[in-house]
DNA sequence: CACGAAGTGAGACTGAGTATCAAATGGATC
DNA sequence: GATCCATTTGATACTCAGTCTCACTTCGTG
């Protein structure tokens, strides 16, 4: 819940209103787990028999994203999900190929590596994105964590590519 | 066009049939310059007035992403493009932000970075996708190379994603 | 309460990608 | 070349994500 204050927070401090859809919207986000896509959340509300338009849902999401209050990531299988994560500064994501959920990743060393790149190749590099699908311990344990809800859900279709 | 050959070598000894349309497809594949989306192909098909349905092109890419000719992007404005790889090993893509070509970049250290992220965390990885976006040289000092054709076509439209 | 700005929902619309299925083609065998 | 069967193909319909429009509602402020 503390996490759902920081978004409405975030929203608050960037000059939006941070009204019912939206709070609705940063608590299902809070309280997503993992990953989710925008149908995902769709459901969810449909379930919960919230009443909240589709075109608000996507605005919403893509006002998050803006505040990089939640980040866009796309899944093996070709979809957009998004996760929860820590405006404050650059990273990536760890993600479950099981379970959907998803840890943080100081950029580290990356950042030079990058740099590397750029300058053996000539290129003026703009942004770089690395993301990195794994079982995370319980699903590698084969106790996938079935507590939470919402990681069953549709978005949890994987196609782990080939390395 | 000797790589229209190779892309036709890796039908060939993978047990699939050369056909014309395949060979047609390989044929804007090798000589895109860059990456290019679907759209893009069949745009092109038209506009040169070859036969080809859009299943067909749909399903030549996929099949070559299979045998790792071409490898899937996700551009930061969300669409789906290929470029052609070499499907020998695994490396990542450095991409032109503005006309979208493409270099191969070689894994590296990220592996072993990779390996250090994956023991911290707990995780069993499975996959890793680094990509990279920028400038190249000639977009860079404000010479985009406009003798190619299809790079200014639509999945030109970039939204550098901040970081 | 009155007002303009911000936010919202229903529904139309677009565009990517998939599914279906009958017709065309390829390759093998005689 | 004729026959047979597996592979490939294209037209079409369809699904689904995401966007657009526009009238209506809600919000903040005086
Ligand atoms: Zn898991
Ligand atoms: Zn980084
Ligand atoms: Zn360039
Ligand atoms: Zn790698």
């Amino acid at each position: 819940m503390d996490q759902t204050e920081r978004i409405i927070q975030a929203l608050d401090s960037a000059g939006y209103q941070a009204t019912a859809n939206r709070r609705l919207v940063a608590g299902m986000v809070a309280t997503s787990g993992g990953h989710f896509t925008a149908a995902d959340l769709l459901e969810r509300g449909r379930r919960e028999r919230v009443n909240i338009g589709r075109a608000t849902v996507f605005r919403a999401l893509e006002l998050l994203a803006e505040l990089h209050v939640i980040e866009r990531l796309d899944l093996p299988s070709g979809s957009h999900a998004y996760v929860l994560c820590d405006p404050a500064e650059h990273h990536h994501h760890l993600v479950c190929s099981g379970c959907g959920r998803s840890e943080d990743v100081a950029d580290g060393e990356l950042a030079r590596l990058v740099d590397e790149i750029g300058q053996r190749n000539g290129y003026r590099i703009e942004t770089h994105r690395l993301e990195l699908f794994g079982k995370c311990p319980d699903c590698a344990a084969g106790t996938p964590p079935n507590g939470a809800a919402s990681k069953a859900s549709s978005s949890a279709g994987q196609r782990p590519g080939g390395h």
